[in-house]
RNA sequence: GCCCCUGUAGUAUAAUGGAUAGAAUAGAACCCUGCGGAGGUUCAGAUCUGGGUUCGAUUCCCAGCAGGGGCGCCA
């Protein structure tokens, strides 16, 4: 990077000479799409209204008066742009010697001032975990690490969602039924949820029960509060074996049921100022003059609204943990509620609340459409992790002789890898169709496919027997494909401040894919361990320092960079 | 009805307004006496429609069409 900076200070420098404005040429300077035409591009269509003459001409005027040499090799007129090469070594040695000295750290940014929450997961108690889900966590727990990694104090927060209608479905089911747990008693419990909800459906007069069950719940009942109390705790119990499987980790752990009392208090506190009002027994804030229409803030009742809820949770996030910035990682289908809960909390004069953001996702799919509990079809976070960890085990096996032990461990480390790539490759704006059959191939752009270079890199450098140093002939990296993969490694500390700031995880997993593709590409074409001494000690330290941004990038992704699979 | 998001090979996708739209899967043909075939090589295949802005549009603007989501007492 440092040197990459240099390089480009070069060129600006040389352009300078022939009166182009230097920030005119810092900020169109681009690298040419194939590396045979040059190490950067200057395109002259900018200057071409100012010079009058077509871009081409002025291309090739440039080139013939820019001279050669302090490290540009050879200047180079293509079309309408001008081409500079870079002598080759300068860049390598100085790339190389960067991830060298840096090692796990290569890519990391400095120190950011402001304190961030980000907030994920979310889960309702007494529900399913689906892959739906899993999407969410594999957002927030990446954010959270890319966004540590470029030097940001950042906070996990969790949101836990254990009061409220569902629950009451969920409780009054179990006590009419009066059945008893079998197994995971968290997943149970999502099963019983369902069929909860299937029986609501047949019979309207169920109705009136449930809200029986909702007012026992909200009073406090004794019984009743120590049927919520115990099923409650087999749905953290069940999160936390998924959390602890995925190795995904919250500082904070914020409960809806605590947000009750803080979130009366602040309606009032809305009311006396004049933001909401009574209205047929509710109160409302009226938004419709910022097209966010009207809400209901406290219902007609007396209990209180999810939204409401959530002003409380930012107060406390505001008040107590002093952040500065806000982040939410929730579908976007409820994007009008953070669009409504952050223009109150703007309007209820919160300094940071114009750092409130919502991070908003589109759906997990199934190719026959939209995954509902109700209809049945939903694909069980656990089922999609039994299924892997069945197929992978047996990939495993067919490999190594290894004990049972690492053979799970293995799959284990892959299974994470194909699920955490896969929900984070993509566009955090469009939906996943997921077709199991497709999580279940391990070929092309997926995790496995990433970490499987790795391993491969890895065993080069184990087969080597011999020290890699930094201390060799950069100038023997004189292969194509040994130049572009230098570049790209080159772009990784880039590539997570772009990540951080436009909180897109997917860069990173797409960056990933683009450095295996070009090891593999390596691999392939060019012998490292049957070289001559010379070149072999360059490459080895070529093949190590791949190794390292890989691993850098796919920690990031909450990714295990294994050494052998 | 109004608001938001998304339209790219058969399928699912990538691309700060720039060079030949990049990969993947499925299809066809190949590569283990070459550092791990969970790989690699080759072939074939795509920007929803119509306007506009621009030297230049997959990208920005407008209008349509298609899909998804949302719109005062669910979370």
């Amino acid at each position: 990077m440092l040197m990459g900076m240099a390089g480009k200070e070069l060129v600006v420098g040389l352009l300078k000479k022939e009166g182009v404005d230097g920030k005119l040429v810092e900020s169109v300077l681009e690298v040419p799409p194939d590396s045979s035409l040059g190490d950067f591009g200057f395109p002259c269509f900018v200057l071409s209204k100012e010079w009058k003459k077509s871009p081409q001409e002025i291309a090739s005027e440039l080139a013939g008066k820019l001279k050669v040499g302090k490290g540009v090799r050879e200047v180079k007129a293509v079309g309408p742009y001008v081409n500079f090469f870079l002598e080759v070594d300068l860049v390598s040695e100085s790339v190389l010697k960067d991830v060298w000295k840096k090692k796990e750290r290569y890519g990391a940014g400095g120190k950011k001032k402001g304190k961030v929450m980000v907030e994920y997961s979310q889960p309702n108690t007494h529900k399913e975990f689906h892959v739906g889900h899993l999407r969410n966590v594999a957002l927030g727990s990446s954010l959270i690490k890319i966004m540590r990694f470029d030097g940001k104090e950042v906070i996990a927060a969790n949101y836990i969602n254990d009061t409220g209608a569902h629950v009451a479905k969920c409780l009054w089911y179990l006590m009419k039924k009066g059945t008893k747990p079998v197994g995971n008693k968290g997943e149970w419990l999502g099963k019983v949820y369902v069929e909860a909800t299937q029986e609501l459906e047949k019979d309207d007069s169920f109705k009136g029960e449930v809200s029986d069950v909702l007012q026992r719940l909200e009073a406090h009942e004794k019984e009743m509060d120590a049927l919520w109390k115990e099923t409650r705790q087999w749905s953290l119990d069940a999160f936390n074996d998924v959390y602890g499987w995925l190795g995904v980790e919250f500082d904070v752990w914020f409960y809806d049921h605590e947000m009750i009392e803080g979130a009366k208090k602040f309606v009032e506190k809305l009311e006396k100022k004049g933001i909401a009002k009574e209205s047929e027994g509710a109160i409302i804030v009226d938004l419709e003059n910022e097209g966010l229409h009207t809400l209901v803030v406290g219902k007609s009742d007396g209990t209180i609204p999810y939204i409401s809820k959530d002003f409380a949770l930012a107060s406390i996030k505001f008040e107590k943990f002093m952040i500065e910035e806000n982040v939410y990682v929730v579908g976007s289908e409820q994007e009008l509620h953070f669009r409504q809960l952050f223009k109150i909390l703007e309007l209820f004069g919160f300094k940071n609340a114009k750092r409130c953001f919502h991070l908003s996702y589109d759906l997990v799919m199934l190719p026959e459409g939209k995954m509902s509990s109700r209809l049945g079809n939903v694909v069980l976070f656990s089922d999609l992790k039994n299924e892997l960890m069945d197929s992978l085990k047996g990939e495993v096996e067919k490999r190594h002789d290894w004990p049972a032990k690492r053979v799970d461990s293995v799959a284990k480390d892959i299974a994470v890898g194909a699920l955490m790539f896969g929900m984070l490759c993509q566009d955090h704006q469009k939906s996943i169709v997921f077709d199991l059959k497709e999580w279940l191939n391990f070929e092309g752009e997926t995790g496995p496919y990433v970490q499987y270079a790795h391993a491969r890199l890895r065993s080069v450098l184990r087969k080597a027997k011999k020290k890699v140093g930094a201390g060799v002939d950069f100038s023997l990296l004189s292969e194509g494909v040994e130049l572009e993969l230098v570049k790209l490694l080159e772009l990784f500390p880039s590539k997570v401040d772009e990540a951080a700031s436009s909180r897109r995880p997917s860069l990173i997993a797409r960056y990933c894919l683009d450095v295996a593709q070009k090891a593999n590409d390596f691999y392939h074409r060019v012998p490292v361990l049957k070289a001559e001494k010379k070149l072999m000690e360059a490459r080895l330290l070529l093949v190590w320092a791949t190794a390292q941004v890989l691993c850098n990038g796919l920690s990031l992704l909450g990714i295990v960079a294994l050494d052998e699979m």
